[in-house]
DNA sequence: AAATAATATGTTATGTTATAACATAACAAA
DNA sequence: TTTGTTATGTTATAACATAACATATTATTT
């Protein structure tokens, strides 16, 4: 199996998300790896859309496809657990429209939000 | 002056937004300096809430004041020019609201979005 | 003023995240 | 079969951030 499935299932079976060296040890489980592969893996997947990055926690999130055609990206992280939540990002779209929101155009956006989520809080 | 202060002072007088290893570089040109020096006192300033972060660029900002009262901040990034625009936090704290959205409350939250400016799209 | 506490600073080392650079393999299309 | 393309391997290093411990400075209390 390509490296690029091999991360991509490890994402997918985890219950958590993962940093980059998170993944690349449990690859290191499979065969012998260096960080190179799994950044390069993380990279076409992130191309594909198949998953995201937080900035915020530095960990690789699965894809829920929730999103609009234009395959924008609307994040919350709790600052807590670390788990996130993929919204549809329409919502965000039209927001960002009605408010006109100076030099951006948002027709293409990544947006992080970094929150509590109710069970922590 | 405490380093605190020339922190401060070298990212108001920045024309773009610094990593904390240009911050560093500019300090050392005052004086010998070490990067713990500098992530403290960035740390302070964020928590005296000068200054955020962006976790997109990894760059750090100044504060522009315009959050609501709770000092929500709501940033976005130009993902060409990396020029940034803090937005009054009190539109997306009501448009949190708003939509329910699942298990997040919002009530203290960062917010990063990151786009193409005007110029750069 | 001396003692104490709190804050700031200095220093070395190390940890974490990510990319550069170069080489080779595998495979498909011309 | 040679050419192009994509994937992989490997080593090194860049870039970002924190731990841990020592010392100095400043503010507060006695």
């Amino acid at each position: 199996m390509k490296n690029k499935e091999l991360v991509f299932n490890i994402i997918k079976k985890s219950s958590k998300n993962l940093t980059a060296y998170e993944i690349l040890e449990k690859l290191q489980k499979i065969k012998k790896t260096q960080p190179m592969t799994v950044y390069r893996a993380l990279d076409h997947l992130i191309k594909e859309e198949r998953i995201h990055k937080s900035n915020q926690t530095k960990s690789y999130i699965l894809c829920n496809h929730s999103h609009d055609k234009n395959h924008n990206t609307a994040i919350a992280i709790c600052k807590k657990c670390g788990d996130t939540d993929e919204f549809k990002s329409d919502i965000f779209s039209e927001f960002f429209k009605k408010y006109n929101l100076k030099k951006y155009n948002f027709n293409k956006f990544k947006m992080e939000v970094l929150t509590t989520c109710k069970e922590c809080n």
